[in-house]
DNA sequence: TCAATTTTCACAAACGTTTGCTGAAATGGA
DNA sequence: TCCATTTCAGCAAACGTTTGTGAAAATTGA
C-alpha cells in the first residue's frame, strides 16, 4: 500500500512504487508529521536545553547542530534554562509534553550533576561541555585542562612570571578544569601558586572588568591575564586601556573561546580556540546515530583546544 | 470527561474537574500533543526563517521570540535560508511538512516580495524588517529611513561635510532605506550627493574594512562613515585605525543596529540603535493573537530607532 | 410530586498515519 | 499442469486526543 511504498519497506513492487511516488509528488502529498508520530511512538524532535540563547558563544554551537539536523531530517527545539535550577522542568517539560526524541543539554552546572546521572532518562541525553561517567550519559566536552595550560604555558614561555586568572563561576565544570590547567602549568614551571592573582566572575564582560581593575591594584602588578573565557577578556583589555597601560606591552592578555568578536578587539585576542561548531554537529549526529541504535549509549567524546596566538599576548 | 474537565470546558462541575486535575496532576499526566494536533488540525509549533541562525544581530531577537513563545505556550522551530532564494522551499516545507501554526520570516530579500505578496498563504505569514503593502501579510520592521536620518544628521550638525556611507546589499530593504535617509539628511542641509563616498557592502565585516580602505583613499578625505551596519563599522573602524587616523578626532564613524559588541569597540561606536529584542517579542506576540483571532491579519508595526552616542562620533 | 430544564457523564467517531494479517496473484520447479 | 513458494495488495486495528450526541442524574418551578 501507499504507505510501505513511500517508506521503502517490503511488499512493494518498485514499479509501482516508483508511480505511487510520483502521483504523490504531483498531489504535493506531505506526511502528517503529527500523525506518524502518533503511531510510531517517536518523534523527529530533538531538544536542545541551554542558559542562554542570545549567549555569543552559542552562536556557532547552535548553527552546528542546525546544520546537522537539517540533513538528517531532525527538527530542533530550544530551551533556554535561564538559571541553571530550572532545568530540570526544562528537561521533563521536552520530555512528557514535547515528546522529543531525545535530548541536548549545553553546559549544565555541576549542582545537576546527580539530578543528571541518578536515573536512567527515557530518552538519550547528550551532554555538551560536560563530563560526566554515569554509562547512560553522552559527553561531548573540550578538554580545558588542557587548553588552560596551554594558554598559561605559553605566557610563561613569554617570560611571564606573575600571571592573574579570571575564573569562571565555580559551579561550571569548564570554570574548574581551566584554573585546574592554569594551576598545573604554574606548578610544572616550578611557579607558586598566589590566591591574590586569582579572581572569580560569572563568565560576563563586566566582571571581567571589575577583577581585572582590582587586580591591577596588586604591587608588584602581575604582567599577564588569562581570562576563563573571551567575554571576560574583553573586560580585561577595557580595565588595562582604562589604567592607561598598553598591551600586550605592559600586560598580556589571554581569552578562552574565540569569539568572532575577538579578531577584532583592540588588540586582537589570543586565545584558545573551541571547535563550537564542530561541537554542535558532533551533538546532533551522535544523538541521532544513537537514536537510529547505530551507536550505544555512553559516548564520551573531548575535543583539543587550540591556542590561536594573535596580539594580545 | 476528562478531556473536558482539563481543558475547562462546558460541562464539568466545578469539583469534579479539580479533583480530575488533581489526580491527573498525580499520575504525572501530560498530554499527547501530536495526538492533540492531530484532532484539532493545529499545531503550537511556530516556524522562523532567517538567513543565519549565527550571526549576532538575530541573538536578541531569537531571545525575544522565545521568550513570548514560552509564555503563550507555544514551541518556536527555526529554519535557516542560508541563501535567500532556499527560502521559498523553507516556507513550504514549515507549512507543509513541519505544520507549524504560523511562520515569521525575518529580513527577506526584495526579490521574494512578489512571492510572499502573490499567495494568500495558508498559515498566518509575520515579516520583521519588512514593510510590505500586501493587506494579509503582517509587518514589523525599524524605520531605516528616520535611523540613517538621524545618523547622518548628526554627523552633519557635527560639522562634517563629507560623509562617505558603506550601504548593505541592495536587495534588502533595510539596506535601500537606510541610503534614503542618508541622501534624505544631505539633501535637507543642502549637502550634494556624492556616487564615489557611497561604497557597497553585503553587510559584513570584510566588506566594511575594504570600503573604507577604497574611501580613504580619495582626496579630499571624508571626515566621517556612516556604516549600514555595526559589523561594517567594526571593519571601517580597523581599516581607519590600519592607516593610523584616529577615531574620532580625524574621523567620526556611526554604525546601525548596536549589537552588544558595540559598546566594547575602541572607540565605543556611536549608532542607530534597533531594539531587537522587542520586535522578537512583538514578532511572536503578533502571531499568537492573530492565531487566537484575536487579532486581524494585515497588521503593519513600525519602530523607531534611536541614536546612541558613544565616542566614535 | 411531577414535568421541564439544566447539568453531568460516558460513548464513539474522527484526525492521518503505520503495520500485522489475510487472501489473491504471480512466479518457479517438477 | 499443478503445487509450493514468493510477492503483492488491501483491510483493519491502533496511536491518544477532542468533541458531538444522547442518556442519566440533578435541579428547578409550579
Amino acid at each position: 500500500m501507499v504507505s510501505r511504498a513511500l517508506n521503502n519497506k517490503y511488499g512493494v513492487k518498485a514499479e509501482t512504487r516508483e508511480r505511487i511516488v510520483r502521483t504523490a509528488q504531483e498531489m504535493g502529498y506531505h506526511p502528517n508529521i503529527l500523525a506518524q508520530g502518533l503511531v510510531t511512538r517517536k518523534t523527529n524532535t530533538i531538544g536542545v536545553v541551554m542558559a542562554d540563547i542570545s549567549e555569543p558563544f552559542f552562536s556557532q554551537l547552535i548553527k552546528g547542530m542546525n546544520l546537522v539536523a537539517d540533513e538528517t531530517g531532525y527538527t530542533l527545539i530550544y530551551y533556554n534554562s535561564y538559571e541553571s535550577l530550572v532545568e530540570r522542568s526544562a528537561v521533563e517539560h521536552m520530555i512528557k509534553a514535547q515528546r522529543v526524541a531525545g535530548l541536548i543539554i549545553v553546559g549544565s552546572s555541576i549542582k545537576e550533576d546527580k539530578y543528571l546521572s541518578s536515573r536512567t532518562w527515557e530518552v538519550p541525553l547528550v551532554l555538551v561541555e560536560r563530563r560526566l561517567t554515569a554509562p547512560r550519559l553522552n559527553c561531548i566536552w573540550v578538554d580545558s585542562i588542557a587548553g588552560a595550560y596551554k594558554a598559561t604555558r605559553y605566557l610563561i614561555d613569554q617570560g611571564h612570571r606573575r600571571i592573574a586568572h579570571i575564573c569562571g563561576t565555580l559551579d561550571f565544570q569548564v570554570a574548574l578544569d581551566r584554573l585546574e590547567g592554569y594551576k598545573r602549568a604554574l606548578a610544572d614551571a616550578g611557579l607558586p601558586y598566589e590566591e591574590e592573582l586569582v579572581a572569580s566572575g560569572h563568565f560576563v564582560w563586566q566582571d571581567g572588568y571589575t577583577a581585572t581593575k582590582e587586580i591591577l591594584k596588586q604591587t608588584p602588578r602581575c604582567t599577564a591575564v588569562f581570562a576563563g573565557n573571551d567575554t571576560m577578556a574583553y573586560g580585561a583589555l577595557q580595565a588595562i586601556a582604562e589604567s592607561g597601560l598598553k598591551v600586550p606591552r605592559d600586560i598580556a592578555v589571554v581569552g578562552f573561546d574565540d569569539l568572532e568578536f575577538s579578531l577584532l578587539t583592540n588588540p586582537p585576542l589570543t586565545t584558545v580556540r573551541q571547535p563550537r561548531m564542530e561541537m554542535g554537529k558532533k551533538a546532533v549526529s551522535i544523538l541521532v546515530s544513537i537514536l537510529a541504535g547505530k551507536t550505544e549509549e555512553g559516548v564520551k567524546i573531548s575535543f583539543t583546544p587550540e591556542l590561536i596566538l594573535r596580539r594580545s599576548a
